[in-house]
DNA sequence: TTAATCTATACTTAAATACTATAGATTAAA
DNA sequence: TTTAATCTATAGTATTTAAGTATAGATTAA
C-alpha cells in the first residue's frame, strides 16, 4: 500500500506553490528544478488538480501556475484523493459491486475503517500547516547549528 | 494505495483458519474452495505466515494448516505487515537513505503519520474480534430475516 | 511576429502483481 | 512396504499498472 509517485510528487508540487503563494504565477520548470521532479510528469499532475480547483494557471510568457485557494483551505487528503486512483485500501469499499462477496465479507469493513483512519489523518493537515512546520524546522536547524 | 491481493487473501485465509481453530488441521484446498481463492497462490502466502509463527502445518494425508497461536493473539496489522511489502505509504519511512531529500522533506513526516494511523487501526483488530463480528452479523441477519 | 509558456494526446519502458507449472518431501493408512 | 494425500520449494509467465517521454498545438506578453 505505497502511495504512487503521483500523489507524492503532486503534494510536493502543491507545497512548492504554497511557498510561493501570492507572488504571481510560478513556472512548472522552476518547480521541477527545485523539487527534482520531471517537468512532463508534473504537467500531467496539474490537469486533475486544476479540475479539482486546487490550481489555476496563466498561459503565455510570464505565465505559470498558482494555488486557486489559500493554503489553509487545501488539505493533503484532498490532494492525495485527487491524484491517487481512489483513496481506499480496496476497490470494493467505494464499489461493492466489483466483488460478489462484499455483502457478507468481514474483511471489507476492516479495510474501510483503516482507510478512514489514514484519510482522516491526511485530511487534518493543510498546506498552511506544512508551511508552519517548515518555519519551525528551519528555526530548529539554525538554533542547533545543523 | 491499494492493499495487494496478498494481504487481502492472506487475511481471509487467516480468518478461515480462526473459524476452524482447535478442530484439527485444515487443508489448503478447502480454504481455497470456501473462499474462492487459487490454491497455488495461498500456498505461497503460507510460507511467510509460517515464518512469522502465525501458522503451523502438518504434512501427509490428514495434514493441513492451523493457527500457531490463539485468535486473540493475532492482529490484522500483523498479517498485513507480514504479507505486504512494508507497511508504510512510502519507502523512505523505513529506509531514509533511499531518498537524498529525506532529512529535510516535509511530506515524509506526513506519510509517516498517516501510515501509523492506518497501522494502529489494523493492529487494534484481532482474529478473535473478527469472529465476534461474524457472530453479531449472523444474529442481525437472522433477526432481520435477510 | 516571436518566443515563452501552458495544454493535449499518445507512446514507451520498466516494474510489480497475480497467477501457474513442475518436481519433490513427508507421512497416515491400507 | 506401498500408495496416495497432503504440504514444500522453486521457477516461470502473463497481465496490469506506474512512471516517464515525445510531439504537436494553443495562448499571449513583449
Amino acid at each position: 500500500m505505497r502511495l504512487s509517485t503521483r500523489s507524492r510528487y503532486g503534494t510536493r508540487m502543491m507545497l512548492d506553490l504554497a511557498q510561493h503563494h501570492d507572488k504571481g504565477p510560478v513556472r512548472i520548470g522552476e518547480i521541477a528544478k527545485r523539487q527534482d521532479m520531471p517537468v512532463k510528469y508534473l504537467e500531467q499532475l496539474i490537469i486533475p488538480l486544476k479540475q479539482g480547483n486546487f490550481i489555476k494557471s496563466v498561459r503565455g510568457p510570464k505565465g505559470g501556475h498558482m494555488l486557486a485557494r489559500p493554503p489553509e483551505e487545501i488539505t493533503v487528503g484532498q490532494i492525495v484523493k485527487t491524484l491517487e486512483n481512489g483513496i481506499d485500501l480496496s476497490g470494493c469499499i467505494e464499489n461493492p459491486g466489483e466483488c460478489e462477496r462484499s455483502g457478507r465479507c468481514l474483511t471489507r469493513g476492516i479495510w474501510e475503517d483503516a482507510s478512514k483512519a489514514m484519510y482522516d489523518k491526511l485530511n487534518s493537515i493543510t498546506l498552511s500547516n506544512m508551511l508552519e512546520m517548515e518555519k519551525s524546522f528551519k528555526m530548529h536547524c539554525s538554533v542547533s547549528g545543523v
